[in-house]
DNA sequence: AGCCTTTGACCAGCG
DNA sequence: TCGCTGGTCAAAGGC
């Protein structure tokens, strides 16, 4: 059926190695004070990472080399020059691949399909050869030993990790940065600051080139979703038979039985309806994903008075190739959802749902019984008060959808803070995370009408260590600067966004440049 | 045989 | 009361 050749398709998705590793990229060192600079420190004028005054994380400084426009010719050549160097498939990659993908393929209306494409459907076989000066490493690191690195190894097309959530990315991100440290050695005077641990990551990156690897959301359901190369130039057109898949939303470890099947006013897609098969388990979900097999958005209801199946029978789906690293994933799904954290997010899809997703909806709705800082030692223990909890995990409504992951919202606070980026946010929450102690925390663009989020965790290990995420596009200008010095200062981080953009190369309306230039090679 | 999906019918809430 | 809509049931069929 249908079913099984989705889950044939999504299997022979796995990403394949590279193969064709041309000659180790050259990485030039810009003048310091620049890209370097900028890298480390964040750039000029952009403030502390975070506005907390730390160091960039892995996370920031590859977004610094994103944003560092002056100095990257195109995302391609970006990723030429990392995936010249075959990486051995790295535990890690994925993940940060899954951050950048995110970051590009969310949110960017216009070129947001392209983007998102991109990570889909670079087809298997495509080469790309231009190493150029792309990144830039400090002497005495070679780009090839940052490359070759298994513990370094980002972006690159790792099958182990391939449904990751975000918590494993982090821990990982913690984890081979602390291994990192011990491997690559770093001359002190590009350490700066910037503790080492950030560093090697900055060069490690490897795009997948292959075949796109959609990373699962850390959702409980979902598929993973793949394109071939021949779905590129057609943007939102119907998957072919070849591309993709998602199909039976099941893989948070419970098992699920579909009980309907409705199409729902207001909605295009229709919408399924599942119960936990464990018996007297009250839990149901709804799920509605988009002709093409994606899912929009999910919505939890009630909570599991059980724990999730140790042998989930549908580990077998392809959605788990990754075997335990998703599992585990789904695990943290579970248990989330199973502390009774309520999340409502409308229309995200943002996630894919989008921010907008998340956002859209879930500004006003994913109040709800804000929690801050759920604790997991809860989960084992269904608490009745929290029987009826709806959790809701959506993707992005925006019009070019994209695989993303679902995610659990807590609101908690409603605290408005001024990022590093120039724009103005607010936390609407945050959650802690079994094996985290840091909270994973949201943000939303305080400007009105503007969906844009912003998520941000800090390695367990390393709060220094952030990785942020950016959902939607933002659909105003920078605030203009205000009278404090700590608005000046992301007033000017926003003038100059294109070198230090930082994180947010994810940023839709920043992203940009390696972006659009990233488009135009696949036109071509 | 068991479990799951499909799908039309039924039910309840709401305006 | 009626119609609409969302949610659920349950028979049929597939794997």
């Amino acid at each position: 059926m249908a079913q099984k050749e989705e889950r044939a398709s999504t299997t022979s998705s796995q990403p394949t190695k590279s193969s064709t590793p041309s000659s180790r990229p050259t990485i030039t060192l810009p003048p310091r004070g620049s890209f370097t600079e900028a890298l480390f420190n964040n750039g000029p004028g952009t403030g502390s990472g975070l506005g907390l005054g730390f160091s960039p994380g892995p996370m920031t400084l590859v977004s610094n080399l994103f944003s560092d426009s002056e100095e990257c010719k195109s995302f391609s050549q970006l990723l030429a020059g990392a995936m010249a160097s075959p990486a051995p498939a790295g535990q890690f990659r994925p993940n940060l691949q899954e951050h950048v993908e995110r970051s590009f393929g969310d949110g960017v209306s216009g070129g947001g399909e392209m983007d998102f494409r991109f990570k889909h459907n670079r087809p298997s076989g495509l080469v790309i050869t231009q190493p150029s000066p792309i990144f830039s490493v400090p002497p005495g690191l070679s780009p090839a030993t940052l490359l070759d690195s298994p513990n370094l190894g980002l972006f690159s097309p790792g099958q182990g990790a391939f449904g990751m959530t975000h918590q494993q990315a982090l821990a990982q991100v913690t984890a081979q940065a602390a291994q990192a440290q011990s491997h690559v050695h770093i001359p002190a005077e590009y350490s700066s600051s910037a503790p080492v641990t950030s560093m090697p990551q900055i060069s490690s990156f490897t795009v997948n080139k292959t075949t796109h690897q959609q990373i699962p959301p850390a959702v409980p359901d979902s598929r993973v979703k793949t394109k071939d190369s021949s779905d590129f130039s057609q943007s939102d057109q119907r998957p072919q038979s070849s591309l993709y898949v998602v199909d039976k939303p099941a893989d948070d470890l419970y098992n699920w039985r579909k009980y309907g099947q409705k199409q729902v006013k207001g909605s295009e897609f229709p919408r399924s309806y599942y119960k936990c098969t464990r018996p007297n388990c009250p839990v149901k979900k709804k799920v509605e994903r988009s002709l093409d097999g994606q899912i929009t958005e999910i919505i939890y209801k009630g909570q599991h008075n059980h724990q999730p199946p140790q042998s989930n029978k549908h580990s077998k789906d392809p959605g788990n190739l990754n075997g335990n690293s998703y599992n585990q994933g789904s695990s943290e799904l579970a248990s989330q959802y199973q502390s009774g954290n309520v999340n409502r997010l409308k229309h995200h899809e943002s996630s894919q749902a989008t921010p907008e997703n998340i956002s859209g909806t879930s500004d006003s709705e994913e109040v709800g019984d804000a929690e801050t800082g759920v604790d997991e030692k809860d989960e084992d223990e269904p608490d009745p008060k929290r029987r009826n909890t709806e959790i809701r995990v959506s993707e992005p409504a925006s019009s070019h959808r994209t695989v993303t992951e679902p995610r659990i919202i807590v609101q908690t606070t409603s605290e408005v803070d001024l990022l590093d980026d120039g724009y103005r946010w607010r936390k609407y929450g945050q959650k802690v995370v079994k094996g985290n102690p840091y909270p994973r925390s949201y943000y939303k663009c305080t400007f009105t009408g503007c969906n844009v989020r912003k998520h941000v965790e800090r390695a367990s290990t390393d709060p220094k260590a952030v990785i942020t995420t950016y959902e939607g596009k933002h659909n105003h200008d920078v605030p203009a600067a205000k009278t404090s010095s700590h608005n000046t200062a992301n007033s000017n981080a926003s003038q100059i966004k294109p070198q230090n953009a930082k994180t947010d190369f994810a940023n839709n309306s920043q992203q940009p440049i390696a972006l659009l230039r990233l488009k135009e090679e696949h036109l071509t």
